[in-house]
DNA sequence: CTGAAAGCGCTAACAG
DNA sequence: CTGTTAGCGCTTTCAG
């Protein structure tokens, strides 16, 4: 594999003027930049990356570590990410920690390790530790998911207020005995739209039954069991509120499975309006959150960051946006 | 940053011997080797991954570029890749190429600049030029789509059958005007799904009227126009075969734009088993493809050429899985 | 079993 | 504007 030496003797430079050439840099003699580069050409020079990353103590790398790679909301982050860092010359990788805090720190390792420029990371929990990257003052954007420390720029979503906001559309729907289906405790999100239920029920002088409430893992499967437990109870809602659309498909194959209408028999609202929400009938209600805002703004934040350390620490938030389709209209 | 001379010198020995030590040689005295390793736990010593790189002249770091990562289908070979990789303790980074032809050229660069070991690439197409790999003789598996060039492994689907199976299950449940929906010339995906489309046809002895066939990039909004412009047209179809599931939700949206029932009025067979499919009213009838198995696969192939290069490139064919469900019957 | 020393490919002082 | 040279942090001969 050609090296920069090789391009050097073949242009009959030196390896200073070669590297100089092919880095663009002003203070080249236009017609050695030019033999530089044709010498480069003919011999399919491709830079080292490793070698430059050594030598220059940086790379123009971001990792964005997420939590799922098969839920729409993180990979539409990912292209809000993907977007920004481009522009600039920066590449991305994506590693996908599958809620789970093992692969979570062993991607962070990785990442330390490859010595990236800045780490974008929807944190699966309360267990995510970055002391170690603050350690080594990586420059760190937590999306998603805040992180109990702040050492670092955070974009998250209002999600308390906007899992309150759909509950109270639900209690004004006419709906009487309305549920919750959430993630584990720990997750950020989870809590925090558990807790927005609540706050719409408090508001409406409502008692919040703990046994209308069911958590799960963030899947499928998980929101199946635990909606078909739900709706077995002797206390049956009338009415869901949903914490992430992969839940959602749990709960809407449990509504096939025990024959209940959508909408009718089962109010529903969802966080996060999938590609499919509006193919279901009637149509999901949804909380729409704006993901690929979210990885843009971290993008920036990140960037930013590498450019000047000495920023202090924001905490950005967005808002999400309650859509109401069929599914929670009797 | 704590390098590996600093933690030699903490342990009182070479950096010879404590990179020794760090990588688990035998050839070290036990209590040398925890002495260095415990002078590494006190500074928070993290190996420098380029220059270990740099030295060694490679990397234990796989690149998967895919075409859509917002298709279920691709994060789920995502997924496989990644299974495999983690067991033997290989990293992955995923990059997008989004369909763009200079994207996944951008990628490649940036794949054989960090000097990844091997590679696992969906091509977008006709374009994709994996010259500068072989040349490079940089490990490269392709899948989903096959590669003109033979100098690779593949793992591809049968997916031409398997479209003929899906329309002949159209004729068998009576429709009789069956249409196609599918993607832009020139991705092999798109083409073998129409012509498997046509060989299905033809074996039934009917016509195969260009004016029944649309394609469009493989997106929703794409499929939506393409299937508004079908069914507006005089000769509209009774049934529609889709070449994947991204598709699939324009076309659901364009027959709920119509007012048509599916199934009833037209008869819906998509590729690609999403996790909404069972979802809609009728259930969606789909071609269901072992992503997760190509991913693992793939990774598996790359790794045995990783470690032998010399080994003769294959083709492996998985097979795809008729579901009928009720958007194919009437 | 351990240490000294070379060198991976590149860039950035520093001279000229 | 160009060349010489040092060295990024690591692994790996090669001696001892």
């Amino acid at each position: 594999m050609a090296t920069i030496n090789d391009v050097a003797i073949k242009a009959g430079v030196s390896t200073a003027t070669a590297s100089r050439a092919l880095n663009g840099k002003s203070t080249v003699d236009p017609a050695l930049a030019a033999r530089v580069l044709s010498a480069a050409a003919e011999l399919g020079y491709q830079p080292n990356g490793p070698a430059r990353n050594l030598r220059r103590q940086e790379t123009a790398v971001l990792a964005l570590i997420i939590s799922d790679v098969e839920n729409p909301f993180f990979t539409s982050i990912a292209r809000g990410v993907e977007d920004v860092a481009q522009a600039v010359g920066y590449s991305v990788v994506l590693c996908n920690s599958d809620e789970s805090p093992e692969k979570e720190r062993r991607y962070i390792d990785v990442a330390i390790q490859e010595r990236v420029a800045g780490i974008v990371l929807s944190p699966t929990g309360t267990a995510t530790n970055v002391d170690l990257l603050t350690a080594r003052r990586t420059p760190l954007v937590a999306v998603d998911r805040a992180l109990p420390s702040a050492e670092a720029d955070m974009v998250l979503v209002d999600t308390r207020s906007a899992a309150k906001q759909a509950t109270t559309h639900l209690i004004t729907q006419g709906y009487e005995r309305i549920g919750c289906v959430t993630g584990p405790a720990g997750i950020p999100t989870a809590d925090d739209r558990l807790a927005g239920y609540k706050d719409a029920l408090r508001a409406a002088k409502r008692r919040t039954p703990a046994k209308l409430v069911r958590r799960s893992e963030y899947r499928s499967d998980g929101a199946y069991e635990a909606t078909i437990d739900l709706l077995n109870s002797p206390d049956r809602p009338d009415a869901l509120l949903v914490a992430n659309s992969t839940m959602a498909i749990g709960v809407l194959e449990a509504l096939s499975t025990l024959d209940l209408r959508l909408g009718k028999d089962m109010g529903v609202v969802a966080f996060d309006d999938a590609p499919w929400a509006q193919l279901v009938d009637p149509p999901l209600s949804v909380v729409s959150q704006p993901a690929y805002d979210i990885g843009k703004a971290a993008a920036q934040l990140l960037l930013a960051r590498i450019a000047n350390s000495s920023l202090a620490y924001t905490t950005t938030t967005l808002s999400a946006t309650l859509i109401t389709r069929g599914s929670s209209t009797r």
